[in-house]
DNA sequence: GGTTGCTCCTGTAGTGGCTACAGGATGTAC
DNA sequence: GTACATCCTGTAGCCACTACAGGAGCAACC
């Protein structure tokens, strides 16, 4: 049993964030000392660090319930979990591309600028006029 | 002159988006029709798409504001623009490294699933026992 | 002239996923 | 015993939007 810094230390997530999974209900509320502390055991660090894990792939927050839920379900879940997964990765895919896109795009105005003349230098202008990447508003490309 | 739903069908900004970044000074108050009505320029247009090509490159709003403000200032700032720029170049690689490693894995946690037995998928166990990729600075995750 | 239906207006509040306090209690090391 | 770290609750803030509510303006057709 140890305590929220502990596992904070051993999971690599935020002890604020830690919290606020529990209070979001994503974390489930932990045992405690008589003082009132938070004390957690190996299933909690195994679950928060699948939770920081799912994070990192770009699961968001009630994907990352369903799939917990899922755990807990009777068979066929696994499909249930890896259709999850082939969309994500997906997602995954096409965040992929676009920031190819991005790299190239980003080399191109760094060596437009670098020889020399600074009055022939045209990022914004070219930035400006440059035909959108992808019509994806909103897109978080993270 | 045009109004606001065409400058948003134009490049492809969001009408909300639009107003929202006039209230934070990202863009310049336009100009008005009798009734009240936001009317939009050839500028205007410009400097949106350019505002919307770089948030799909990354950049976040202040980074933009700078940009936006080299724009008006004297020589050198072109340097400066592409100093900007190389860093967002640096962050791009960096996360398309990342995105790599996790296209990587979640194939192979898809692939572990894929072979039938319900009973021996164990994707979450691998996603929480799997060593964080973040805390894996010079790994090559490929 | 009336009505339908689209666009636009302001203002405020909500979203996701945290993160940062304030103000206090508890635990540990010297 | 005292200094300092760690923990507690609760609330408010962050970014970059997004979504209303409640109303006004405008264009087209009958």
């Amino acid at each position: 049993m140890i305590a929220i810094g502990a596992l904070s230390r051993r999971t690599g997530v935020n002890i604020e964030t830690i919290r606020y999974y529990e209070r979001i209900g994503l974390m489930p509320k932990p045992g405690r000392t008589e003082s009132g502390r938070r004390r957690y055991g190996t299933p909690d660090v195994q679950q928060l660090a699948f939770i920081r894990h799912a994070r990192e792939l770009g699961f968001d927050i009630a994907t990352i319930r369903t799939m917990l839920g899922l755990r807990e379900m009777p068979n066929a879940s696994c499909e249930e979990v890896s259709r999850i997964a082939q969309d994500q990765l997906a997602a995954v895919d096409d965040r992929i591309a676009r920031l190819l896109g991005l790299k190239d795009e980003l080399t191109r105005m760094i060596g437009s600028c670098a020889n020399g003349k600074v009055a022939d230098c045209r990022i914004i202008e070219v930035m400006a006029n440059h035909v959108s990447l992808a019509a994806r508003p909103g897109q978080n490309s993270s």
